[in-house]
DNA sequence: ATTGCCACGGAATTTAATACGGCCATTATG
DNA sequence: CATAATGGCCGTATTAAATTCCGTGGCAAT
């Protein structure tokens, strides 16, 4: 990622760490990720060409990763929520791993600091659907041992979003229980 | 919800259950939520007018919750993510929940069906933050013992996105682990 | 068979995103 | 200490996309 400039051959800029502007940027993409960039200047005290100019630094950067649409879960009929947590002594990581990521149910997959156990996010029609699921994971080589917590009521759910504002305003799409 | 004609109340139309054309547009928006209706359309064999009316119905119908951005936790110095395991026996529920929700450390709340646990998805600077948040949760009135997983690293989390398509291709933003 | 109802496509209009040039403040440099 | 350079901002102009409007055709109910 060098340019060319007078013959000469400079490195791109150094990314200046995140300032309170950028963070306020943040807090208002989460919540809402289709506002104007006239809106989005407008609440952080921008022009608008200049509140474009932070965002797609913050993209080249890598803060933000990319823009995402928030599914309701009854919509698409995957309305039942559990945290697998499964002994995995010995296993190999990536290539089962790999085939675990590609079931559709599974939404997140931890492994554990000083633990031989991984923690599954998974999303199933139904507890028949989810005990399938338990069977194949179960069947997977290196798995050991299963157990699953099956989430009743969800309160809050505002995934991978750490921290851009100092007291957190709870986004719209989140601010009612899930189930 | 109702809206009058001819002088009579008539409800607004049952909305219409998804179809195939919506899961896959639902499957690109929650991959990249920034492209344009004209490629959305070209994506899912409609024009642009027609995608935009369809993506207006998932929004009207709650389908589609709201668009989000997703912000690398390593940008804004909230790199470990922990889950926490609380036993909440005789929790009043909403008073001390409120209070727990308000934390921006916690990113997720959830209810443990036949259990008396209680389920958080937490994310601190380090694991000094982690312990205080900790201590904080074993302050809180009702809990009465915490067990929490450090998160080591992260494979795979495509947050509250359930079977919009059949394999699921993992989302661009999604597809290197996060830590 | 006929009528009404949606959903789609194409064209037109409105709105927002993006590019450009000049200004000011802050910082490096002689 | 003065001066040049840099980077970020604003206002304006241009380009591209979102949104509206309306005509058409398929499908279903009557």
């Amino acid at each position: 990622m060098d340019e060319e400039t007078d013959g000469i051959l400079r490195n791109t800029p150094a990314p200046r760490d995140i300032d309170a502007i950028d963070r306020k940027i943040l807090g208002v993409l989460v919540d809402d990720a289709t506002v104007s960039y006239a809106e989005l200047g407008d609440r952080v005290g921008l022009s608008p060409p200049a509140a474009h100019e932070r965002v797609k630094r913050l993209r080249r950067s890598g803060a933000i990763r990319g823009t995402m649409a928030i599914i309701d879960p009854k919509a698409v009929k995957k309305p039942l929520l559990a945290f697998v947590h499964i002994d995995t002594r010995g296993w190999g990581k990536t290539p089962e791993l790999m085939a675990v990521s590609q079931y559709p149910e599974v939404e997140e997959i931890h492994t554990v600091a000083g633990d031989t156990c991984m923690l599954l996010k998974v999303r199933t029609e139904d507890t028949r659907a989810l005990e399938g699921l338990l069977a194949r994971l179960y069947e997977t080589p290196g798995v050991t041992s299963t157990r699953s917590y099956v989430v009743l009521s969800t309160y809050l759910e505002r995934p991978v979003q750490p921290g851009v504002t100092e007291t957190w305003p709870t986004p719209n799409h989140m601010s009612k229980p899930l189930y």
